[in-house]
DNA sequence: CGCACCATTGACGTGGTTCAACCTTGGTGG
DNA sequence: CCACCAAGGTTGAACCACGTCAATGGTGCG
């Protein structure tokens, strides 16, 4: 994979990292990740304290089980989180995609693999830092906590899909999901998908060739359209969310 | 369901629980649950906000999408967690029992239905007034975040059951959990199910039918026995982990 | 060109669901 | 005291959605 670095979750380029760099105010996700909520005095400590780090596609984090110095928001791209059984099958059990946040305060291992699944930017914080900041600064550990609220409802959501969707209404509920982070207001409804179909499967619980299959019968029926393996269009959303059987309109996941 | 009141996760009669009603000092869960941190002046003020409520086996607490005023520490009993797609298909999404928090902070919501699994007795707390004081009260909101982010574990541990295993291997994951969470030190390594099949069922992601036949399966291969309706034996309980395909020792799960 | 990688497609097998009958248990009322 | 009933649980037989295995088709790169 060699830089489709799926631009379709942010409309930010590389080149605008580079001010990010220089100060929190410029930051693609200023408003939306930890920091959203921090005052000035307590932005300027986590400007002291960040740095930032850069991965390429599929390039490990940490590994399940292994050591996490640090926690991080994501600046840039898209990373997933995986768990494996011994005998080799795999589970994705969440995105991290820009503004979320990776790792745990209160634990210095990771529970699940983590791996770039585009090239990533991460804003890093060393944990122990980070750790005694929180005490201090409740503004920090409530929007975490709400953060972790979400994640939460999003995750069970997901234990919803995975347990009683088939896997037609899984896939289309991940390409629902797709265009609808991507989506600026009423755009024509276009998205790069993040993620292989291998690891579409590992997060709908299927194998890469259901995967296909559905991809291809939506394709068939008319329900969504493909331009190569990444390009996703939807002519009729309120078809592909009827395919997804949510009653809602979708909101559902991560 | 007429009082089988499912004494396993807990060795309390609901004659302490009087005792309980009367302070927090003595109450059952005071170490465990949201407030286990809390200093006395904290407690204080928590024991004046509180109040207690209780349900019988099978009473609703909140539906889907309706107003929950109010959060909750469980006290005793087992509720379960549902979300259901429009044609019927119900998926569990977790199980509260003893120390369990029911309901977030900054949402007034549930997103999810809330059912008494078991007679129940819930702590509660009016929701703005709970909301204000965490906000107050750093200890109360880290532990709350601490809490949110162990049971985010425990839903992607149950992502990974719910896409990936077995329909024997989730069988037994949960026969173990229940084991686990049941047993004091190294008694007999017996229990009581919180779930009927159907319960179970939902929370496995399986049908009625197929957890009866793996339990059945199970008992005729001598990895477990079974005494009644709910009752549960284990002689081997590394058998039991080996059947539920966890690498680790089964920490896993809520 | 030719290899490597990912995706697609087909043929086939199977684990789990579905549908239906039956059993067990506890409660109720004659 | 027992007949009856309702609810939960078990068991059996048939079906099918999805997994498995294997071959084929693009696409980009050395």
């Amino acid at each position: 994979m060699t830089q489709p670095h799926f631009k379709g979750f942010n409309g930010m380029s590389r080149i605008d990292l580079d001010l990010a760099k220089q100060s929190c105010a410029g930051c693609p996700i200023r408003h939306r990740a930890v920091c959203a909520t921090c005052e000035p005095d307590e932005l300027d400590q986590l400007e002291a304290m960040k740095s930032y780090g850069t991965w390429s596609a599929g390039e490990t984090i940490v590994l399940e089980g292994e050591k996490l110095p640090f926690v991080a928001s994501v600046v840039f791209g898209c990373a997933t989180l995986t768990r494996s059984l011994e005998d080799g099958r795999v589970q994705m059990l969440g995105l991290l995609l820009p503004s979320d946040f990776l790792g745990r305060p209160g634990r210095g291992t990771a529970p699940y693999e983590v791996v770039a699944a585009t090239d990533l930017t991460l804003c890093m914080f060393e944990r122990d830092a980070f750790e005694r900041l929180i005490e201090d600064t409740p503004h920090l550990a409530l929007r975490l906590l709400e953060m972790s609220l979400d994640e939460l409802d999003a995750a069970r959501d997901w234990m919803l899909l995975l347990g009683r969707k088939t896997a037609r209404e899984k896939v289309a509920t991940f390409l629902a999901y797709v265009l609808k982070r991507a989506s600026t207001a009423h755009g024509p409804l276009r998205a790069d998908l993040p993620l292989s179909r291998g690891d579409m499967a590992s997060y709908l619980g299927l194998t890469i060739e259901t995967v296909s299959r559905q991809m291809t019968a939506l394709k068939r029926e008319g329900i969504i359209d493909l331009e190569g393996k990444r390009g996703l269009l939807c002519p009729d959303m309120a078809a592909l969310l009827i395919e997804a059987g949510d009653d809602d309109d979708g909101a559902v996941i991560a």
